[in-house]
DNA sequence: CTGTTAGCGCTTTCAA
DNA sequence: TTGAAAGCGCTAACAG
């Protein structure tokens, strides 16, 4: 039993128009004839079917959010504060994954996909190729980045060079020499600039620092803890003396490192301090050094400034810098002996 | 420039009828025709618009997800799962997050936001109150639960009464006597029973086997890793002697456990042996020994079952039981001395 | 195999 | 302040 707009209509004894007007709130409708309307849409149980709204006005209150894997510790938080954001402000979020395209899978997006069916896109964490972004720009609605930045589209994100800088440097100020760098990026070089840019700013500052800087003492993963791991294993492999000290891209390379030196019966941060960047949900209960960022807040200032531009605020757009932290705690320590 | 059907049908010179019949690959058609309107349409980079298909047709072909939170292991996963299945299929996907509600925010989950969006639903892993079921059965569409029994809904998910016994088993085969159980639910037991199933299952488990049962053993937490670290501190505090064991009802837990172990020089398994449920992206680095589930299955499982009655294949949608094993790594050993 | 013609359920001028 | 009517872009009978 579908209650459409002209049932409520008739039995309030107005016109269709009229009752969109009142349920809209729109000014001009007599406070009567408003709260009577009111009054039988509820009595009738309705509910304007967005299919016809959409249809329309050419709208569909709905912000689409591309994302390469949804269970990542950035993108999952990230995602919340979006949603936040959308769900408060009556906005749907429709989710298109691109779940697994690292791993040789075709990736397949396309503007079809989104096309007619959003009204603006955030792009998370994500390199687009200059095909996927030309493609995704004919479709002319608002779009912005979160997590990193994409060329060809603001966004907001952490000065990725600060934060790395800031984690180098902090290795640097406890006095350590000897430092080495887990990075991320392995299969991901494309387009997605993140993991080269930590690294960049991580051999920039040693340099500058005067230290060292030792090419195999640079290993890359792909920022997860299993790939942390793995590249410990191959830095604990390398035969002659160990860093003091590790920066690692991600949180979850951090400790993967620190599982990995455990069990080798390397002590941190004792034998080796190991620094890393997110503020993770295990990186307090692991005790691990970091910076800190905050994706939830990163995904609700992208969704506002969406949001925005949509109410006609042009302009609402821009690349906005994010704060980041350093949060000390037990894995990082002046060097021993 | 936007391009509707009528234009694809005036410059193919036919109605819009057979374009609409040709671009659906319905029979009936000439196959001359047929490529004649594919190719204008590529030509005049048509693409259909879902808004008016929606409304003709009253489908949506999008299939809606209703999550407490993204950023949890089991949900990303499952999340993730279902999103491979409906865009292998065409389907959308419109995410609804309760993202902290069980924080004391109210949720805001109304029949509204689903009504008329979406052709079937997804619960992830939530309890619903009677009210909000009453609801969302009321819209009559295919509905279907993951991650957990939902009363009044079919679903998929592990029998988590065998998933506790077996864990709580495997520490009892190793010759352990005194075994602790970290459990979660401690601010969400409305509705949602995992938590409580996994409880109750390690108590039978344990006088099945003639042990003595500690109630203060039993620590509650809300099964992430924060609070698994909360509760082991609780555990460790208490006067008198300590388990040698302890089964934690998810793997975040018991990574919180083992971190404040650690902490405090309780050595794993040494000391201590620890197990927890679900194989987390970080139990394998961490050593835990635990029982495997694959959430990326059940949602894909859940999502197959939805599509299969969305195509008329009545009765599609059913309890499902997935299966889990036990994955013993170094975080389990019999008791020492 | 193809065209005609109603809708689907709203919004939005334009008049009144 | 309200109503009539013309779409929005597609699908689905029903004819032919």
């Amino acid at each position: 039993m579908r209650v459409s707009i002209d049932d409520v209509a008739a039995r309030a004894g107005v016109s269709t128009a009229t009752v969109s007007r009142a349920l809209r709130g729109l000014p001009k409708v007599n406070a009567v004839t408003r709260q009577k309307v009111l009054d039988v849409a509820h009595e009738l149980g309705y509910v304007p079917s967005p299919s016809a709204t959409r249809l329309a006005t050419g709208r569909t209150k709905t912000v689409g959010v591309l994302v390469p894997f949804i269970d990542r510790w950035y993108f999952a938080h990230a995602l919340e504060g979006i949603d936040q954001e959308l769900r408060e402000r009556g906005y749907n979020l429709l989710l298109f994954s691109l779940g697994g395209y690292l791993h040789g899978q075709q990736r397949v997006f396309t503007e079809q996909m989104v096309r007619k069916q959003i009204d603006a896109l955030v792009v998370l964490c994500l390199g687009l190729t200059p095909m996927e972004l030309a493609e995704l720009q004919r479709i002319q609605i608002p779009m912005i980045s979160v997590g990193g930045p994409v060329k060809g589209c603001q966004g907001v994100h952490v000065d990725d060079v600060a934060a790395a800088t800031a984690a180098t440097q902090h290795l640097i100020d406890l006095g350590h020499r000897r430092i080495g760098h887990l990075r991320g990026g392995i299969n991901d070089e494309r387009n997605f600039v993140v993991p080269a840019l930590r690294s960049e700013a991580f051999e920039a500052t040693v340099l500058r620092a005067g230290l060292e800087l030792k090419a195999e003492w640079i290993i890359a993963g792909d920022f997860t803890v299993t790939e942390g791991l793995a590249a410990a294993v191959r830095l604990f492999d390398l035969p002659g003396e160990r860093p003091t000290a590790v920066f690692c891209g991600s949180d979850e390379m951090a400790l993967g490192l620190m599982f990995e030196a455990r069990r080798r019966g390397i002590r941190v941060p004792e034998d080796l301090s190991v620094v890393g960047i997110d503020d993770h949900d295990f990186s307090a209960p692991a005790g691990l050094s970091t910076i800190a960022q905050k994706p939830v807040e990163h995904g609700r200032r992208a969704a506002r400034m969406l949001l925005a531009e949509l109410d006609g605020e042009i302009g609402a757009i821009q690349e906005e810098l994010m704060p980041f932290n350093l949060v000390q705690r037990e894995s990082t320590a002046p060097p021993q002996g």
